[in-house]
DNA sequence: TCGTCCGAGACCGGA
DNA sequence: TCTCGGACGA
């Protein structure tokens, strides 16, 4: 039932429209749906039906009449959940989409500044910098002011950077305590003003310039206050400080110190699922949101539709381990289901080959489709034994991850002669391609060019002309290469511009000509695709209508096009609009912020049904009938550079609880005594985890090592972790089922035996202290004097008996 | 100036 | 194992 009170007014079309949307919600979810106007946050469960509640109560608020498409605006993290959010929405209401504001931080932002990029102090086609291209804007930097980049690595100014901006603070409000930080507000300061010369924005800059717009402009905040009446944020627990700000403002305003807001804001989060700190994500903002806001409305979903309670008391034993909680806990009525399975392998190689094992037997034994099968593990170094073991047995897989479409080098190149065309003085961009390919513009040419820029105080591009010789004339080729072809090309479609781009810039030619240019020639291929489809789906054509704006130079709230009902048209949002002529942005240019802000997916054959490779991070807001999480190892997952302080190993069990929650029916979960990282073997203790979840949920398919601190590398180590919060392990001997594992007996078919000094090739002379197993999987404990004890897999370390 | 070779260092996560 | 940057020879 509708609560009565909480439909306002005239408009309202009978709630019979809106009755069958609120079928089927349970009691915490209707009542998250219909909360009348006023803040609330929503703490919903892994599985709680999150994504459900937030369209649902989009759509009971269109169509019980209570906002206007306009009025809405909708914030998500990903584009995937954006995307979602838009799909489901259109597939419950009868209404165009376009009005609404549905999508990404960084996307809002951009929308927002390409409509005020004159408030902004930006130009209209103003390129981001994705971090590839922020990297190398910072080295560039480096360069040109001689700094030492041993003392300031350019990785780790450009993380300076954007952890500055992430706090909202400019290079004069950056606190000052030693010279090294000094020095680098110096770099953050230049770093700035380059982006600014050049017309360029990182992502970072993206979110604290619209901030600061919002913040200095009090007709465009008031206008945009007006106009989002009911603003929804998910995944709330990842915001940072400064998206948390920007949200404030869009608000309202703080009079006397309080917050007074104009609509009304509702955040959805789960403080359990906050794996983001490392990029400035503050799960502080869910209690000061309650705080500021004045927040009454607190509303916990922790029905789980997805898990059966083996898996979802794992989960919920796992992280009751973590401090700092809010406090919920996941229920099913579901009844128990399999119990999680624990597989101890060898090796890496024999843990691929364990998962793909069972993978054909979930496959031919019609317990799931392969596309409901996943992987997941911590980094994306682990996919590259799993990867080959399927393809040896031709299982058909997808990778999520690693480089993705617009990151792709062939791409990048072609996306800078295209940046270059809409911005001439974005410098990265010429930079990049200058040379590329080779045009006898070599380093020394580069150097004085540079030179000359800085001196004039331009872009690359116009300090051409003051370049005389050989290389002022080669110079001079490229300039006038860019500059003919953007005559050219002139009002002519997508299409035809990037067409044209790759035969004049000589891309298409130089990979015919390299050896293993063919799949490049196909990426380029596809960027020609990806462009048509882009302008199909952001509807430029015909139906492109501008969004009129007001007097305030702001978009109007209800605009004609974004009325114009056609169940059909595209999901994507409205086309980026200027507020002051009303023009829209020029496919071209939309499609450069397009690729920047989406990188998009990494692999073709999506229709597929193939296996699911990800990380734990990639698999947030997915789930699947049966998850496989390996490399359950200390220092892999946990972490190694999240161990060393307690904030990082209670993110690194949150991404663990993430992982668990993925799966639906079956969890498999398993580790490698021996992992070949980095190039070298490498012995990991199993992962404290293990620990943390109830016996009684678990079958160990191995049985559980007792001895497992005989793995640690290192014996202090050991001590250290075995005093931490290891308890007493149940073993249990009615779990050892199937698979059984060979009996590892002693056969010192190597020739070694306790109390022999040997030698190592990295480690040098020791001492032998114990053996164990045989052939293949024979190990030795060494102790050596310089590095301590270590145990050692025969087969793969070289060590030889010293006389 | 260009291409190749080699050694060092990195690989945790993303808009 | 792979990538990057520097060195070196053509």
């Amino acid at each position: 039932m509708l609560p009565q009170d909480s439909l306002s007014g005239a408009g309202v079309p009978p709630s019979g429209q809106a009755a069958p949307l609120l079928h089927g919600l349970n009691p915490e979810q209707l009542a998250a749906v219909t909360l009348p106007a006023g803040h609330a946050l929503i703490l919903a469960g892994a599985g709680s039906g999150k994504t459900r509640v937030l369209t649902t109560r989009i759509a009971w608020l269109l169509s019980t009449g209570q906002a206007a498409p306009g009025g809405i605006l909708a914030v998500t993290f990903t584009n995937k959940a954006a995307k979602e959010m838009l799909t489901r929405l259109s597939a419950m209401l009868p209404i165009n989409v376009r009005g609404m504001w549905i999508g990404t931080f960084h996307g809002l932002c951009n929308r927002l500044l390409r409509a005020h990029h004159k408030l902004a102090g930006l130009p209209q086609t103003f390129q981001i910098l994705d971090t590839q291209d922020q990297l190398s804007a910072v080295k560039r930097l480096c360069k040109q002011f001689n700094v030492d980049e041993e003392r300031f690595k350019p990785k780790e100014l450009a993380y300076f950077f954007a952890g500055c901006k992430e706090e909202g603070l400019r290079p004069r409000d950056v606190p000052v305590r030693d010279e090294d930080t000094r020095n680098k507000v110096e770099l953050y300061q230049l770093y700035e003003e380059q982006c600014q010369r050049e017309g360029v924005v990182d992502f970072g800059e993206l979110m604290l310039r619209s901030y600061e717009l919002l913040r200095d402009n009090d007709p465009v905040r008031v206008h945009y206050q007006r106009r989002f009446a009911h603003m929804l944020v998910d995944e709330f627990q990842d915001t940072n400080k400064l998206q948390y700000a920007w949200l404030k403002l869009l608000a309202g305003d703080m009079v006397d110190g309080r917050l007074q807001t104009r609509g009304s804001v509702i955040a959805v989060g789960d403080d359990d699922q906050s794996i983001y700190a490392f990029r400035g994500a503050r799960v502080g903002n869910m209690q000061d949101f309650v705080r500021e806001f004045g927040v009454e409305r607190q509303i916990k979903l922790e029905q789980n539709y997805r898990s059966y309670s083996n898996i979802l008391d794992s989960a919920n034993a796992l992280i009751a381990h973590n401090s700092k909680r809010l406090g919920k806990n996941l229920r099913t009525s579901q009844g128990p289901g399999e119990p999680v399975r624990v597989y101890e392998a060898n090796s890496d190689l024999a843990e691929a080959q364990w998962m793909v094992d069972e993978i054909r037997q979930l496959v031919q034994g019609g317990t799931a489709t392969r596309s409901e099968i996943a992987v997941l593990y911590r980094s994306n170094a682990q996919s590259r034994v799993i990867e080959s073991a399927l393809f040896n047995v031709a299982v058909p897989y997808r990778v999520y991850g690693g480089l993705r479409f617009f990151e792709r080098a062939e791409i990048k190149h072609a996306l800078a002669y295209l940046r270059l065309l809409e911005n001439p003085h974005d410098d990265t961009s010429f930079m990049r391609v200058v040379n590329f390919p080779a045009r006898g513009i070599g380093a020394r040419s580069l150097e004085s060019l540079q030179d000359v820029a800085r001196q004039i105080g331009c872009s690359l591009h116009d300090a051409v002309s003051s370049i005389s010789g050989k290389a002022g004339a080669n110079l001079g080729a490229f300039v006038a290469m860019i500059d003919v072809l953007r005559e050219q090309t002139q009002g002519q479609n997508l299409r035809a511009i990037i067409g044209q781009m790759l035969q004049a810039s000589g891309l298409i030619e130089h990979y015919r000509n390299e050896k293993e240019g063919a799949d490049r020639l196909e990426n380029l291929d596809e960027l020609i695709s990806a462009a048509e489809s882009f302008v199909t789906q952001e509807g430029f054509g015909k139906d492109a209508v501008a969004l009129p704006i007001d007097e305030t130079g702001a978009p109007l709230t209800q605009s004609p096009a974004s009325q114009g009902l056609d169940p059909n048209a595209p999901l994507l949002n409205q086309p980026l609009v200027d507020a002051d002529t009303g023009e829209t942005l020029s496919p071209l240019a939309a499609f450069l912020t397009h690729a920047a802000l989406e990188a998009g997916d990494n692999q073709a054959q999506a229709g597929q049904d193939a296996v699911q490779l990800m990380t734990v991070h990639a698999s947030k807001g997915l789930e699947f009938d049966c998850v496989f999480i390996g490399g359950l190892e200390e220092e892999l997952f946990p972490h190694q550079n999240a161990m060393s302080d307690q904030g990082g190993l209670e993110e690194e069990r949150r991404l663990m609880y993430v992982a668990i929650t993925r799966a639906r029916a079956r969890l498999y979960l398993s580790h490698a005594q021996t992992r070949l990282l980095h190039g070298q073997t490498r012995y990991n203790l199993r992962s404290r985890f293990f620990d943390e979840l109830p016996e009684e949920c678990l079958k160990w398919l191995t049985p559980r090592q007792q001895g497992f601190a005989s793995y640690a590398p290192d014996m202090r180590a050991v001590g250290a972790y075995q005093s931490g919060a290891r308890g007493q392990s149940g073993f249990k001997s009615e779990a050892f089922t199937s698979p059984p594992v060979p009996p590892r007996k002693e056969a010192p078919a190597h020739g070694l035996r306790v109390g022999l000094a040997v030698f190592h090739t990295k480690f040098g002379e020791g001492k032998v202290l114990a053996l164990e197993g045989a052939g293949d999987d024979a190990r030795a404990q060494v102790n050596f004097p310089r590095h301590g004890t270590k145990w050692l897999a025969l087969a793969v370390a070289k060590l030889t008996i010293v006389e």
